[in-house]
RNA sequence: GGGCGAGUACCCAAGUGGACAAAGGGGGCAGACUGUAAAUCUGCUGGCGUACGCCUUCACAGGUUCGAAUCCUGUCUCGCCCA
């Protein structure tokens, strides 16, 4: 399928530019596209998602992606959508951002066979400009006049209190260099972004359509291609929960909890996210709604949103292994689980160790013990907790006087090493007594 | 630089000498209901303590008072108006 085709259906496809022609440049051959990504992460979130999966949609549509990587422009930092001026990072601090942002790009993209994604840093370049030259050469193609009337730019001129620094002013400047440079060199015609790069993209190809006013007319200057800012149906950032980011990378965010996010969405965000997120085709995903909107509680789009997404981060193998722990942490038995299953569910959960010796004394009292896991703050807490029903042991809830007074015992133990722990439906700590 | 106004808990916001750990809303946590949902209802929501109580909070630092979020002085920050 066409690149602007897929993206239509997916509704991700927010403005491009070149009309026609575009289409038409689109059709007649294998393209090459960038995209822009900031270091001033050494990782990325679900919110960092959406621009790699518009680089690997232009990949399968048969064309050929490249990831610049703002090493120079990260120095400078993009007013746009920022409030106030940005800090400046560190030349080091960008080059171990960038190594670290690598490994979440390779999930994603192909850096093989005939359109292998390549990585490029624009500071190789933007590093080597010396001041006057950008100034003659880049410079004298920008009006000034122009440049305040960006959104970007406007906003922050607006604003009083923060304004805006002549070195963020001349971010335009770099991306749409950028462009150039890769127009030049790489033959690179598209840019794609996300819609608030709008007025960046357009510089670039002004900037491209000026440098390259003698060639020949026919030849196909340059276009940019916006996808939507996505949002959940409630309206705030997808991929924030109150304890963070979910994050893309399985040291920050667990393969178990990255899998939960997306199956706790919410029904009327879930084909959309599907379409959004995943690559599953049209026809797939159309009876995959069919399948949810049938029945409803069997929440076939999330399990089908969170398998694939987890796919894709972090495994074939960990899809099945959040499942089976999902299924044993709500809907069976908690007790039948073999010692190895066990094992591997609760790697996922949070654990302590305790002495064996303590079972069925003072300090195995839950009042005592629930402080000391992540599940309470304070015995005053863990009180309140226990009367109120919302804690139980190894997936049997207790609750009222008797709760309050539970002390663990030996016969709590499940082979003999684990006791588990839940507060409400979602929150496990495993306790291992040694 | 001059004038005016504001700063209260996670957020918004009431309170203008004692009954104030501080109304209300939002958010969060938990319970019921459920589909690990939504909506709804209930409880909790400064900290600690097995109900009494103790400790720390109303921008910051001092002061008046038996007693201060509330009055006074200074400082800082923010908003609006004038130069």
């Amino acid at each position: 399928m066409q690149f602007l085709d897929e993206l239509k259906w997916r509704g991700l496809l927010h403005q491009t530019t070149g009309g026609d022609e575009l289409q038409k440049h689109l059709a007649s051959g294998s393209r090459i596209a960038y995209c822009g990504f900031d270091p001033t992460k050494d990782a990325l979130t679900i919110g960092n998602y959406m621009p790699i999966k518009m680089l690997r949609h232009w990949q399968l549509a048969g064309h050929k992606p490249i990831v610049l990587m703002g090493g120079g422009t990260g120095l400078i930092g993009d007013p746009s959508g920022k409030d106030s001026e940005r800090q400046l990072l560190s030349k080091e601090q960008v080059a171990k951002n960038i190594e670290g942002q690598l490994r979440c790009f390779t999930k994603v993209l192909d850096f093989e066979g005939e359109n292998a994604a390549v990585i490029v840093n624009n500071a190789d370049w933007l590093c080597e400009l010396g001041f006057l030259d950008v100034l003659r050469d880049v410079g004298k193609h920008f009006s000034v006049n122009t440049m305040i009337q960006k959104d970007s730019v406007k906003d922050r001129l607006n604003n009083r209190e923060q304004g805006i620094s002549y070195t963020e002013f001349s971010y335009m400047i770099l991306q749409a260099y950028d462009f150039l440079h890769l127009r030049r060199e790489m033959d690179c015609t598209i840019q794609i972004a996300g819609s608030d790069q709008y007025g960046n993209i357009i510089a670039g190809i002004d900037l491209i359509r000026r440098d390259m006013l003698e060639k020949d007319g026919t030849i196909f200057r340059g276009a940019g291609i916006t996808n939507p800012l996505v949002t959940a149906s409630d309206g705030s950032k997808i991929g924030k929960t109150e304890d963070g980011a979910i994050w893309l990378s399985e040291e920050r965010t667990s393969p178990y909890a990255f899998h939960q996010y997306w199956l706790n969405v919410p029904d009327e965000d879930a084909g959309k996210f599907l379409r959004w997120f995943t690559f599953l085709d049209q026809s797939t995903i159309e009876s995959i709604e069919k399948e949810h909107s049938e029945a409803p509680h069997q929440r076939a789009a999330q399990h089908a949103l969170a398998d694939a997404m987890t796919e894709i981060f972090h495994g074939i193998e960990n899809v099945t292994r959040c499942n089976e722990a999902a299924k044993a942490l709500f809907g069976g038995d908690i007790t039948s689980l073999d010692v190895q299953m066990l094992g591997e569910v609760f790697s996922e959960v949070p654990a302590g160790e305790f002495a064996k010796g303590a079972l069925g004394g003072e300090a195995a009292s839950l009042v005592e013990l629930l402080p000391q896991t992540e599940l309470c703050k304070s015995k005053r807490e863990a009180r309140e907790f226990l009367q109120n029903g919302s804690i139980s042991i190894n997936g049997e809830k207790i609750h009222g006087e008797e709760a309050v007074n539970r002390i663990l015992t030996a016969d709590d133990l499940l082979h003999g090493t684990t006791i588990l722990l839940r507060r409400g439906k979602k929150a496990w700590f495993a306790s291992r007594w040694n």
